[in-house]
DNA sequence: CATGGGATTGACT
DNA sequence: GTCAATCCCATGC
């Protein structure tokens, strides 16, 4: 197997969160260099709770969230940034995990280059803790834009290849999501205990 | 058709 | 700590 198969979205959403830390999200873009990276973070988003797009039901845009699983929903955030998510649940069902933060894997100075256009001798070098560090850092490094909307992780362009070593058992920290205004209390967050690559605020590790 | 609000980030005080 | 940038789309008239 090189690529999750849609079953293994087709389950609760915070299952599927847990279970896509130290997963591997590759893109291919076409004219750039392909890159990749671990998952560190994520957040699960489901219907039945109001900080869901898919809370509102079936419109143009939420039409992804309740499609089949193990599709990508990509959407613009403040107006700037494109968010990726993995669409989760039983078609008909509105779910999604959020990638929120990667550790650079492959293709970093490609990352590099898009993160900071016409870097060429500003100062240092971005650091690699800071290319993907939150979800509108990442989608940016990796190059996925909203054209992405609805395509397919299992075949690509943008891909999700599962855990191998030494990400087989990752040590995972549960918290509070972060920039909604509601449902705030539920803890749907999860990422790698102590990495350096998961995005502000970092959860409390006890 | 007009309006308002973000699942954010980076620059600045 | 504060704040602006910027666009898609849901909602309401």
């Amino acid at each position: 197997m090189q690529t999750l198969p849609p079953d293994f979205y087709a389950r609760p959403v915070l299952e599927v969160a847990r279970e896509l830390i130290g997963c591997v999200v590759e893109h291919a873009p076409g004219d750039g260099q392909p890159s990749s990276g671990v998952i560190v973070e994520t957040e699960a988003y489901h219907e039945s709770e109001p900080a869901c797009h898919a809370f509102v039901g079936l419109t143009p845009r939420t039409r992804i969230l309740f499609g089949p699983p193990g599709r990508a929903y990509v959407y613009r955030s403040y107006g700037i940034h494109a968010l990726l998510n993995a669409v989760c649940e039983p078609e008909g069902v509105g779910a999604a995990v959020l990638i929120r933060a990667l550790e650079p894997l492959e293709g970093i100075e490609a990352m590099r280059a898009r993160r900071a256009p016409g870097g060429a001798g500003i100062g240092t070098p971005m650091r690699d803790e800071d290319l993907c560090s939150g979800p509108g850092k990442l989608t940016q490094a990796l190059g996925i834009e909203l054209s992405e909307n609805g395509g397919d992780l299992h075949d690509g362009p943008v891909r999700i290849l599962p855990r191998e070593s030494p990400w087989l058992a990752p040590d995972i920290v549960v918290g509070r999501r972060v920039g909604i205004t509601k449902a705030v209390e539920l803890p749907w967050r999860f990422s790698v205990a102590g990495n350096r690559h998961v995005s502000r605020p970092r959860p409390m590790t006890p």
